[in-house]
DNA sequence: GGTTTAATGTAGCCAAGGCAACACTTCGCG
DNA sequence: CGCGAAGTGTTGCCTTGGCTACATTAAACC
């Protein structure tokens, strides 16, 4: 209940009102679109190295109950992402393959820049596991120019 | 079907079904955590500002129905995390004090490291938004690891 | 002091994303 | 070929976090 931490910060100006509103709608947006890229992605990975995305094995990936995933799949269905018959396994549509292409190549880039920066690996899966859904294309670019660097020999 | 997976791809390896399981379980919870996270903050900050933090303008700070604000206020009560009387506006615990604080630090840090890293000032407040509530505090001291050295002077 | 206006609170609706329990297909194996 | 196990699908329930519409309270201004 007390503030008592007003330590002389250099003080962040007030913030522009309609603008930080905007900022939490977008992060908002991002989360819920977060675990339509989860369920994209494990749902293509499945796909390439097992040739078949079951059900219980997407659910099983996520740690979620296999109905929460057939429900989940069927609004992929919906969206237009996915594409699955009774009993026959669920497969991407070309726009559910995009976003698993992006989702997959941002996920290496974020685990590959926390592992430069020093990150313990395990950690490093699970952060990049929620960050890779709030990294725009200007801070991943910037990921991608630290990572370049780095190789390049961290002199710069 | 075909497990095929001998192939010695530089491909990223198998998962391993409970980690994995483990760490998307662990970006949900974080998810969850974070709406949470933005009130508290946001709270925090009317009430060092303004000295009172209203139900209305909590709502305009993060764009939505004062009606959502205030059900979720409820809640942060029903937790532990603020108190409130019937138009008298709303106050944190010292829980709730403690996460505000954190919540602050941890917001500061992700920004300027965006924006040491080359992020453009507007983008690096949106995606800090988004990334600081799945910051890790192994990662999050990676990130003022990497402040420090830039200040030292990029040489290192 | 009464009236208008702004803020606050309440109610009811909706979609998402969890769950458990139950029913129905498929498939592998004896 | 049949049967049982494993996978799949359905149902109904819960909580969150949105919304609108309406009711109520507090504050501001004659």
């Amino acid at each position: 209940m007390t503030p008592q931490d007003d330590t002389a910060l250099p003080e962040t100006s007030a913030p522009a009102p309609e603008e930080e509103a905007a900022r939490h709608a977008s992060a908002r947006s991002a989360r819920a679109s977060a675990l339509t890229e989860d369920y994209v992605e494990i749902i293509a990975d499945l796909l390439e190295r097992e040739g078949e995305a079951r059900p219980t094995d997407i659910a099983r990936r996520l740690g979620v109950a296999h109905a929460t995933a057939i429900k989940t799949i069927a609004r992929l269905k919906r969206d237009g992402l996915a594409r699955a018959r009774p009993y026959r396994g669920v497969f991407l549509t070309d726009r559910g393959w995009d976003m698993a292409r992006k989702m997959k190549a941002r996920h290496q880039t974020v685990v590959a820049f926390l592992l430069a920066l020093g990150v313990p690996a395990e950690v490093a899966e699970v952060d990049a596991e929620g960050i890779e859904h709030h990294v725009s294309d200007a801070t991943l670019a910037a990921f991608e120019r630290f990572l370049a660097q780095a190789a390049r020999g961290d002199g710069r």
